[in-house]
Parts: C-alpha cells; structure tokens; sequence
DNA sequence: GTGGTCTAGACCACC
DNA sequence: GTGGTCTAGACCACG
C-alpha cells in the first residue's frame, strides 16, 4: 500500500503524509473511512509507530484526517484536500514561471514544456 | 544585497547559495568579477563565517564560481550557470505538471495559469 | 580501523572519504550496512565530530553513501563506487605517462616497474 | 614563457615551479645559465615579487637551481632535476599499481592502459 | 588581506 | 540515539 523510499533525503513521516494524502485525492482512501491504526501500519512498515502518530498529526493539522479517541482515524471530507494540494501546486507554480522569466525562458517554450510535460507523465512520482 | 529569511526552513548557506546563483544569472554579478570576501559578506549579514565559507565551498562545487587561496572568489563562466539552473526548473515543472494531472488540474486550466503567473511576475523572490 | 596522518598536507576530512572509500571498494563495508555515527568515529579518532560530518556530507555528494536524518548512515551501491575510482585512477595514469615521455623514460622502463609495483604492493596505503 | 592558470587550484608559487622544472628537463633551460630575476619575472607575469621568490625558494631547496647574493639564481645540474621528478613520478607510479590492484584491475589491463596512454600523449600537461 | 580547515559547543529535526 | 546546521574563535597557507 505504501512503499517508504529510505534513501529518500525527505523524513520519513512527511513521505507517509504525501503518501496517503495521494490515497485520498485518488479516491483510494474514500470520506469517512478508517485509517489503519496507528500500531497496524507501524507493524506494516517495520517503522516506529512514533512516526506514524506524528504523520497523522499532521494530517489531522492540515485537516485531511480527523481523529476520534479510542475510534481512530478517519478521512475528512475529500474537497479540502484536493483544494489545499492546488493551492500548493498553484504556489510552486507561480514561482516557478518568476524564476523561468529570470532565466530568460519565453513565455511560448514555457507553455510548451508545461503542454508537453502533462501529457507525458504516467502519474506516479 | 542578500536578505535572509529566518523563518525558511532551508538552511541559511543554502538560501545565500541561490540568491547568488540568481545575481550571477541576472547578470547582477558578471563573469570574472569578484565577490564580497566570505569575512565581510559574513559581516555585512550579520552572520558567522563559516555559513558564507559553506556557501562559497557550494557555489565552487557546482562550478558557478572559483575560489583562489589568498586572492579572494570570482565568478565562473555563467553560460553553464542559465543551463544549470534551467534543467533543474524543468525538472520541477515536469514533477509540477504530473502532480497537478493526479489532482484533475485540465491541460487547459494549467497552461492559463502558467501564463498568467509569468505576465504578472515581478521578479524578486 | 583508520588511521590518520596528521603530517600529511591534505585535509583530515578528505584523508577520512579516502579511507572510507577504500573500504567500500574492497569490501570491508557491503552495500547498506551502516557506518559508526558521526560521534561515535569523531571519538574513535578524537577528532571533532563536524569532521566526521564534513567527511560524510563528501561521500554523500560523491553517492557513496546515504545518511537518514535519525538514523544514521549507510553504504550505497558500490558497483558505482568502484567504477568511479577507476576512471579517478585511468586519469591520474595518463597525466604520469604524459610525464614519464617528457622525462626520457622509455616505454619498457615504464611497463616494466608498472608490473613490478603491481606485484610487490601488499595493498595498505 | 609561463603561463599562470587561476583557476587551477594550486597555488601561484607551485605552478611556477613545476613550469621552471619542466623546462629545465626538456633543455629550454641550460645548466649554470641564470634565470630572470624574481623582481623582471615578478613583472613579466604581474604578481607579486613574494610569489616568485617563494618558488625560487623551493627550488633551491629541492636543489633545481642555485643563488648567489648579489648576482642570482642559476641552474644547477640537469641530472639531479631529472633524476628528481623521475623518482617522484616512481612513487606515484607505486601508490597507483596498489590502488589498481585493489580496484580489482588486472596486470594486464593496467600495462596496457600503460602502453596506450604513453603512446598517444602529446606531452604538454 | 584572502580562502580553507579544525575545534568546541550549542541547538534543531527526526526516529 | 541519529544526522545537520550554526556560532565563536583559532590557526594555516597564500599573495
């Protein structure tokens, strides 16, 4: 279900949230449903559960998950995830084409490459 | 010259490494000249040596500038610079444009954007 | 397990990626076994340990190893090692030979003591 | 007559000297004939008269050339210079057989890199 | 004066 | 515990 890349230099909880984030926007993690527990998914991925509780804290942070104590964890509702994601994409974006213009990148080679790029990509990261 | 961002999570040698990288391909800082000496660009900051040594040690790695024991740092040859720093930010777009294929983002919606962000852009980060 | 010269002009931190490198290419170091920590060898050698990280943070650029923030630090693929110190080595060789010829050393002299460094060098620098 | 390359990473001085030898190997300069004085050199190449006077210095004191006060520096017997710089070359030529070896490159592979690299240099380094 | 290395000691993020 | 960044201050080689 979710692969943990080691030699990644990001930690990894923060592999964990983008991880399952991605499960949600995908549809794979449906509104409302269960999260594995804290302790399952810790077993699942031979990692300290402390990475998983702090992975889901921030989730729950960010408003993708919400918890209930002694329930677990839950999926929010589906719309905010996909509106936050956008948001940061738009923002990468944004400063992306700034820094296109310094390097003296047309706006037409710019496009070009985005067209290009999208139409390429199989998806997975 | 340089502003530092304290409340940016990447560390400081790194953000004084871009913000050279983008006055050498601005054309702000031109080839052969030399830079502040790491003890007074460390000065004029407010901060320790040794961050502008590591900075410098980083610029002269990736080639962008060349250090002379006694004399002082001067820029590279920045042709090879614009062709460095334009790889890498097509390497983003490419991660950009996958991703915002997952979050339903049309081809249409993102070439927009990208055109609209790069008309608006000022420049300065 | 190494040992430092401290009449050596080079630098203790390189004199360390050297050692470390060597052990990786003979074997004593396989694939994803993990190195002593920063401290640990900083005491081993009682050195600093911002040596010891300068050292790894090389390898690390290099490719030779990769550390994890909380983990530690551990041997990469070393089929790439090996062919790097190779081409390192091709190189240095046909800097000498170019040299030899301008000594007047004629081509069986060179051969000649080339085989027999090889057969005599026990191994240990 | 000398080329200075600033960004080569060694220093000023050690440039100058390897340059003087190699051109006391290959006969340009005769023995007991004088060299340019540290102050006309030191202008010719625009540094400073210190640098010069450094490399005259280590020259003397590996035995290349010899001075006397009031008159200059002259070169000493050709042989010792290549006998010198052949031992040296000898060394290196040893330390790399062991790498070799320990890279896992055979006898055979290193004497006909040898052989090739010997023949195809045109000399100038 | 310059860049480069090293030490001692602190703090942070991560696991 | 781990690696990574930063500071303060020292010393060296070089010009």
């Amino acid at each position: 279900m979710i692969l943990l890349d080691y030699k990644d230099r990001r930690p990894i909880y923060e592999q964990i949230v983008e991880k399952l984030q991605d499960l949600m926007v995908c549809g794979a993690l449906t509104e409302d449903s269960q999260l594995p527990s804290v302790r399952s998914l810790a077993m699942e991925l031979s990692i300290n559960p402390n990475t998983i509780q702090r992975a889901y804290a921030e989730l729950e942070r960010q408003g993708f998950i919400y918890s209930i104590k002694g329930k677990g964890s839950f999926v929010a509702e589906n719309g905010m995830i996909k509106e936050a994601k956008r948001l940061h994409l738009y923002n990468d974006l944004e400063r992306l084409a700034g820094e296109a213009r310094l390097l003296g990148i047309t706006k037409q080679e710019l496009t070009h490459r985005v067209e290009q790029y999208y139409d390429i990509t199989g998806g997975v990261r």
